[in-house]
DNA sequence: TCAAATATCGTGTGCGGACACGGAGTTTAA
DNA sequence: TTAAACTCCGTGTCCGCACACGATATTTGA
C-alpha cells in the first residue's frame, strides 16, 4: 500500500501505465474497449498507488442526475416526521451538488389507499431511488414488486419489511427500545406496585412499533421475574379524544392507589403528561419516546423522567447518505442498521438537543 | 427568496447582473477592483437567486492547501485519546479532496514540559489551524500567544481556556456529566447506604475536567439533600499500581458492610471493575465514563451499571469540520459545542457501539 | 495635449474526472 | 484486393469556480 496522503490522479496513474487517461477511465468504469494488457497494467498501478478518485472531480464532470424520492406520512408541526422530514431537507442540501435531487411525497398514516395513490405516482416519474416508510405492510410489498421490475433501488426507514431487497434500513430496534424502557421504568420499583400500560387505538391498525416495543417491555418483566410482584394495569387510550382520555386516567388513579408507573409506547408521551398534571398525579414515573418539542417540555420539567430518543433525522439524512455511497461514489455500505436508543432525562437533555441542532 | 434547488452559477449571476464572470468573483470574495455600481448590480442579482457556491468546484479549482495539525495525548491501544484520533483520522479522509492535510502531533499527557517541546515544533511548520487539547493550562496559553502573533486559528477539544480566541470548542460539560452519574448512581438508594468515591492520583496534577466531575457529582448530592443519608467514603487510587489499588479496595470493603455503589471520574473503571469481580463484590452499582473496550466490557457483563460517554471520535472530527467551514466555506460556526451525555446501559450499547463504528 | 498612472473589467487557463468523438490499426467479407 | 466492420485507445470538451493577466476606459500630471 502506499501513501495515504497525495492525491494520485487519474493522469499519474495513465503514466505509470504507459496508456492514455481514457485507458484508465475505461479500466475504472470497465466499460470494454480494453486489451488484456492495458487493462492489466492499469490494474496493477491502481493497486500499487491505491489510487481513490476524487469524488468532487466526478460529481462536477458526471453529467448524469438522481432523482430520489421520500416516501413517508405527511405530518403536522411538532410532530414525529417532521423531524425525518427534517433529515431529508438536510441531505438534499449536502448531496445537492453532487446531482441529487429529493422529491418529498407524503401519505396519509391512517388510510393505507392514500400511500397506494401516492406510491402510483411515484413510479411515473421513474426516480433513480425510493425511500419508504413501510406503515402498510401489503401495499409496500406490492409497491416494491413494481420496483423491482423497473430495477429502482429502495431503502426502509422507520420500520423494515423482512426477506426484501433494500438498500438500507435505518430505524430502531423496537422490542430492544421497550425492553430498556421497563428497566428505566421499573428500576427499584417496590413489590406491590401498579404500573399502567396505555395503548392508543389508531383509526387504522395498531402499529406494528408499538407493539413491538410493548412485547420488549413485557419481555423484561418475564425475565425479571416482576410479574406478580408488580400489577400491571392496562387502559386503552382513543386517538383524537382527549377529554375522553383524561376521564380514563381520572377513573384508573380513583380506583388504584398504589400506582407509581405510567408508560405508552408512541411518541405522544406529553398527553399523558398533561392529563397527569391536570390531576396532580406528577409522582408517579413517566416515560415515553421521541423528542417532540412538547415532549420534551415535560421532561425538562421533571413530569416525564425518561425519553427515549431515535434520531429520526439523522435516519432520513443517512439513508440518502447511503443511496449516495452506493449510486454514486460506489463504496460499501451497511444494509441493516439499528440507531442507537438515546436515554435523554432532565438532567442531559439540554446538551442533546443543542448538539443535535448544530449539527 | 427564489427556488432552493436548480444550481444558479457565477455565469448566470453575471448575465443577470450584466457583468462578467470575473467582476461575480471579485464581489463575491470582495477583492476590490470593482464600481459601486457594479458592485450593487451584483450583489441585487446575488441576494435575489439566492446564489450558493459550489463547494466542489470551489475546492477543486483552489490551489490553496491547508495544513492542520493536532495536538493531543499520545496513547496506547484501548485508551481514551485513540478514540479521538479516529475521529481526527476520519476527518483527514473526508476533507483530503478539500486540498487540507492533517498532521497529529502527540505529547506526553503527564509531561508538561513534552508539550512544550512539542508546540514549539508545530510554530516551526506554519500551520493554517491548530487542533489543542489543552491538558496544560500555562503552557498552553503561552502557546497560543505564540499562535495569536502569527495570526493562526486554533481551536480547543476535550477541554478548553476561557477568556480565549478560540474557533470552536468541543467537549463535554463536565459539570453536568458529574451530576447525571451521582443521580444514576443513587436513584432510588436506601438511607444509609455507602458509597465508594476513588480518585487516582496521576503523576502530574489532578487532571480539571475529573476535579468539575467531582463537584457536580457533590452538587448533585446537596442539592437533593442525601449529604445526611448517604455515606461517602473516599478512597485514593495510585495511576499505575494495580495491585497496590486492589488492596486499598480490599480494606474498604472489610471495614464497610453497607457499600451499595462505587464510581470514579476518570475514564478507567475497567480497573475497578476488574478489582470488584476479584473481590465479588459485583453486587455493588458501578458508574464510569467514556466507551473503552474494556470498560464495554464490563458494562455487557453487568459489572458497570453505566457507562456516560461523550462521542469522542465525533468531537475531533467536528472540530476539523467547523474549521474547514469556517477557512474554506466561509460559513458560520456555533463556538462552544457541548457534546451530549450519552448514558450507556447493558441494554443499548450494543447498537450504540455498531452504529458508531459504521458511521 | 499627450503620456503615464489608475480604476475597472473581461478572458483564458487550470483543477480532476466523465465521456463523446474519431483516428489508427486489424480483421472480415465480397 | 479493397471496402466495411471492428478493436483499441488518445484527444478534446465540459463541469463551476479561482485567479492571473492583460485590455480598455478614465483620470491625472506636466
Amino acid at each position: 500500500m502506499a501513501e495515504k496522503n497525495h492525491k494520485i490522479r487519474i493522469k499519474d496513474i495513465a503514466v505509470l501505465a504507459g496508456v492514455s487517461e481514457g485507458t484508465v477511465d475505461r479500466v475504472l468504469h470497465n466499460r470494454g474497449d480494453v486489451s488484456d494488457r492495458s487493462r492489466e497494467a492499469v490494474t496493477k498501478v491502481l493497486e500499487e498507488m491505491n489510487y481513490s478518485p476524487n469524488l468532487l472531480a466526478r460529481s462536477l464532470a458526471s453529467k448524469k442526475n438522481y432523482n430520489f424520492v421520500c416516501l413517508f406520512p405527511s405530518f403536522e408541526p411538532g410532530e414525529y416526521w417532521e423531524c425525518v422530514d427534517k433529515g431529508f431537507k438536510q441531505a438534499a442540501l449536502e448531496f445537492l451538488h453532487h446531482n441529487v435531487h429529493i422529491e418529498k411525497k407524503y401519505f396519509n398514516q391512517f388510510d393505507s389507499q392514500s400511500f397506494v395513490c401516492v406510491s402510483e405516482s411515484v413510479l411515473k416519474t421513474e426516480p433513480d431511488a425510493v425511500f419508504i416508510a413501510p406503515i402498510f405492510r401489503n401495499e409496500t410489498i406490492s409497491f416494491i414488486n413494481d420496483l423491482n421490475n423497473l430495477t429502482i433501488p429502495y431503502s426502509f426507514i422507520d420500520s423494515m419489511i423482512e426477506n426484501t431487497d433494500f438498500n438500507t434500513y435505518y430505524g430502531q430496534n423496537s422490542f430492544q427500545s421497550g425492553f430498556i424502557a421497563a428497566k428505566l421504568l421499573l428500576n427499584s420499583m417496590p413489590d406491590g406496585s401498579q404500573i399502567v400500560v396505555i395503548r392508543t387505538k389508531r383509526k387504522g391498525s395498531v402499529s406494528n412499533q408499538t407493539l413491538t416495543r410493548r412485547n420488549g417491555f413485557y419481555s423484561y418483566i418475564q425475565e425479571n421475574h416482576l410479574d406478580n410482584k408488580l400489577n400491571i394495569i392496562s387502559a386503552e387510550f382513543n386517538n383524537n379524544d382527549e377529554s375522553g382520555n383524561l376521564e380514563i386516567l381520572k377513573q384508573i388513579f380513583k380506583q388504584n392507589h398504589s400506582i407509581r408507573a405510567v408508560i405508552t409506547f408512541n411518541s405522544r408521551v406529553y398527553s399523558l403528561a398533561m392529563h397527569l398534571e391536570a390531576l396532580q398525579q406528577t409522582n408517579v414515573r413517566l416515560i415515553g419516546y421521541d423528542l417532540l418539542e412538547e415532549n420534551v417540555k415535560y421532561l425538562k420539567q421533571g413530569i416525564v423522567n425518561y425519553i427515549i430518543g431515535q434520531r429520526p433525522d439523522k435516519q432520513a439524512y443517512f439513508t440518502v447518505r447511503d443511496m449516495c455511497r452506493k449510486l454514486i461514489f460506489r463504496q460499501e455500505i451497511n444494509r441493516i442498521n439499528y440507531m442507537p436508543m438515546d436515554v435523554l432525562m432532565k438532567e442531559n437533555i439540554e446538551d442533546y438537543v443543542q448538539f443535535n441542532e448544530n449539527i
